[in-house]
DNA sequence: CGGCAGGTGCGGA
DNA sequence: TCCGCACCTGCC
């Protein structure tokens, strides 16, 4: 984690005891820190992991749905979240465009590569980010040599917006949701599918729900309707019935259906996703 | 070897 | 607001 200009190494490890939710968060970092700092990057964790979000209205509801009702009780405690800053969640909303998984990792790692810095702990060697303004100073062309593609504009432009402090995620969380929307869409490269993804993972609004891309329209249209292709205007006027947590609602559905295929295989998916 | 992928900006209706 | 088009690049 680079957070407040430091570079830290976390271990997370799951402390639970039956009802009793727990997790304990070890830090390794070069310098010392203080009790203050720590205090700060829990409020951080716990703000980035949305451990103070309570489910108990949507569980209520959720289990008067034919649908979810299994599927709450499987996932129970699952939400959408990044463990990440708004910067890097950007960083890998924009590797994610019109790009198959395996090469938005790959380009990713390149990234991390050229601009950003590996650390070693706790017998582990994982790659930390890079500060904005590393890859703001960067040239277009640097970064199309990694391989990038057209993307290396947004990179650039989305990096300069943080260095001039033009968006500041802080007072971002604290805004409305107009003002969230306005903000985020205004940026360079960022167009309503990865809106879409910002505005649950990292803002915590699990009503929002307003763009559905190509290839999420026809897995929808199979595991809500049952259908070969259902218009995207139908659908959202469905997920309607969910209200304010219709973006979580999906969003268990959604990690439902891939978790079924990492445990058994789901035919009609492997169909829709390879190539 | 053409077409397409976990989209977006831009110009024009 | 909506539509069509170009766009890096690797791989099916």
């Amino acid at each position: 984690m680079l957070w407040e200009g430091k570079r830290l190494g976390l271990i997370y490890k799951n402390a639970s005891q039956m009802k009793n939710p727990k997790a304990i968060v070890e830090v390794y970092s070069d310098e010392k820190l203080t009790p203050e700092f720590l205090d700060n990057l829990k409020k951080e964790i716990v703000w980035r992991f949305d451990l103070d979000l309570d489910l108990k209205e949507f569980y209520e509801f959720a289990r008067k749905d034919k649908l979810l009702k299994p599927i709450v009780k499987r996932f129970y405690g699952l939400r959408p979240m990044h463990y990440g800053s708004l910067y890097e969640y950007l960083m890998i909303g924009i590797m994610l465009q019109n790009m198959v998984v395996k090469r938005s990792v790959s380009m990713l790692q390149s990234l991390f590569e050229k601009y950003g810095v590996l650390l070693d702990y706790a017998g582990e060697k994982l790659w930390s980010y890079w500060e904005p303004k590393a890859m703001a100073a960067a040239g277009e062309a640097e970064l199309r040599a990694l391989k990038v593609g057209y993307r290396a504009k947004s990179l650039i432009k989305v990096s300069q917006q943080f260095v001039e402090r033009k968006i500041d995620e802080n007072a971002l969380r604290k805004a409305s949701k107009e003002e969230q929307e306005k903000t985020l869409i205004g940026l360079y490269g960022v167009g309503p599918q990865t809106l879409g993804y910002m505005m649950p993972d990292v803002f915590h609004r699990f009503d929002y729900m307003r763009h559905i891309s190509p290839w999420e329209q026809k897995i929808y249209s199979r595991i809500f309707f049952n259908k070969e292709l259902v218009p995207v205007k139908t659908m959202l006027k469905q997920f309607e019935k969910w209200g304010k947590w219709k973006a979580l609602a999906v969003h268990y559905v959604w990690e439902d259906i891939w978790w079924k295929r990492r445990n058994e295989s789901v035919p009609w998916l492997e169909e829709l996703i390879k190539l």
